[in-house]
DNA sequence: CATTAATCGAGACGGTACGTCATGTCTTCCG
DNA sequence: CGGAAGACATGACGTACCGTCTCGATTAATG
């Protein structure tokens, strides 16, 4: 899955598809190969013959593209029900971590992950692009929250906003600094973040 | 304190401290002026009148212009003892994040710490060097962990090294999300951090 | 006669008229506003609001944008015939650089021909053209110096082709060094041309 | 005489004259390969194997290099004296003619001469060098000019000025229309120079 | 005290990538 | 069905930094 010589036909004045594929196909090849921080705009251009300006004229900077990644490699998790905030959570972090991992095949995003994170830390804009994508996507741990709460589960001396906080800020942290568990861990792991520190 | 034009002297065969003093205080000038991912040695240079060279001798990169200006803003902290671990941690944290906040009057090192942590991600060599220094600065978090649970207080269910990630990560979360407490928070944080989801 | 607003419709399977004057039009504005080394054909084309391909199609380079416009200033002039080489001479001469100057009204002409001579240096293809062009042009210079010839005006050891040459030489260096005479400078010019440099 | 492959050593804070020499090659090379019209910064650099920067550093723009290149081809001229203007003028135009047609083994300078004069058209500055350059170049002409009038030989109906444009117009009349005359026509040649038209 | 060696500032160098611009070709769709 | 509109691949532009180097000055320790 080399250079792709196939020569894609201009189709003229409107956005061609198979570029924008080709585009963030190289962009991935790339920063696997020589990671994000070598990447350049210039080599995604080459490997993807296509023109330096049509990148740019649709992705502003490297960490677009990497914005443009990360959300090609969206997929749906189904809604956890399973009538505790413990099951709820044990399915709903394993499809997570599971997505991160890459474990269905797909395309592992934690690392992409990790870089928009960073990246985020000195672009205001991408930082403002993440946490819109972060609320999108957080719609389903609202949701679990929510549900705990209206089952008296939750202890009630936590807003919801804290406790998701409390989830999502540990994920994070094993993210951002390698420490992902593995598949067998996570209901270990939902139990740790839902346990209180003192006897 | 801006462009330094008092023309330092050079001592010959020995690393000048003006100098090093002088590149840091740009470096942090400039990160202040135009951000980390505009900064440039060749700026610094000029403004910290050093050659380029004499830089590039002493910090290998900018991550390490990054690390030695978060060191340099390294102050001990007095180990906390307060016979309960709720005390010693309201302590503890309130004390790092004024240092965070740059609450005593000097440089806040909130800025410098999320730049850290996201060169960590793009630069393994940056990461072990934070890893480092993580170490040794949490070392108090380590004793005040460990007396907590000689005193049985630390929820049995969960490892030292757990609890501190417990800690730590959602300081972390906080950081990286722009939304750190301000001092009057400390006390509700650090019960946020002890208290369990579940009822 | 700025930007035409007015929206010329398509014609069909027929080369439009109107077109290809705003695209002369436009292409005379633009020379005149940001030089014809800054010329574009991006810019004629938006000005004109004719689309790329079309000027491409009739006009294969800028150079040829040139000759269209230079071409498009010809005017006829009258054959002189005073009975005298100076006389002709004069009256063509005068004639000339009134044109070149734009005296009449008409676009100044001189500009454009210094522009042909200089593009003429670089390609063949235009030299090839601007010779065309001249040999018909010159056609009445034919005359005057046959004329003359029949007459036992003109100096026996010069043939005809030198003492064209001589007459043009003088008005290309004045020309190209942007030093042509005003009006009443033409019979000096004439006679310095006419003159023997010897006594 | 292509790429210069050995690598020449950076001589720090000075200039370099090896770059200085390999860029003006390069940028020799390739007129004569490619043409002036699509000669490239980028190509000159690479060829020189020197950075685009330090050729725009010392040569603001293409038509520099071809100044740089002319005035390297500089050769001092004898000062003509044979006591005539006819023989003055026959020296001194053979030896430009042949110098102009690189007969001497040098480079022939017409080519360059001739966009230097197309550039002079198109650059107001290239047209303030030329005439710099050309100021200091035409000394001979003034002395020879000067010298005939002090012996009484010079028309006194013409400036000294207008004599010289007589014998320069000429000449760039005919190299601009690639007609300049062989070795042996110089004496024919200023002979038609310095008859009058008129019987 | 003179010599030697380390270090400094300055900045030119060969490079690489930047982000922009124009080229000439192409497709779409309007009139 | 010609032409406007404009997206496209290409490639040069001129700029900015990179990290290395050479230079000459300055200073500290050595002999």
């Amino acid at each position: 899955m080399n250079t792709p010589e196939i020569s894609r036909a201009s189709i003229g004045a409107r956005r061609s598809p198979e570029t924008e594929a080709a585009v963030l196909t190289a962009t991935a090849e790339l920063i696997r190969e020589v990671g994000y921080a070598a990447l350049t705009i210039e080599a995604v251009a080459k490997r993807a013959r296509a023109g330096k300006a049509t990148i740019y004229r649709w992705w502003p900077s490297k960490a677009h593209l990497l914005l443009s990644l990360y959300s090609a490699s969206k997929q749906e998790v189904a809604r956890p029900n399973t009538g505790s905030l413990r099951g709820d959570l044990i399915e709903y972090v394993g499809a997570m971590l599971a997505r991160w991992r890459g474990d269905d095949g797909a395309t592992a995003t934690a690392p992409l992950l990790r870089l928009l994170i960073a990246e985020a830390q000195m672009d205001a804009g991408v930082q403002a692009a993440l946490v819109d994508e972060r609320t999108r996507r957080w719609h389903h741990i609202d949701r679990i929250v929510l549900q705990a709460r209206q089952r008296g589960e939750l202890n009630p001396a936590l807003t919801p906003r804290r406790a998701e906080q409390k989830i999502i800020a540990l994920l994070w942290y094993l993210l951002l600094n390698d420490q992902l568990p593995g598949p067998a861990d996570t209901p270990a792991l939902v139990d740790d973040i839902l346990a209180g520190m003192l006897v």
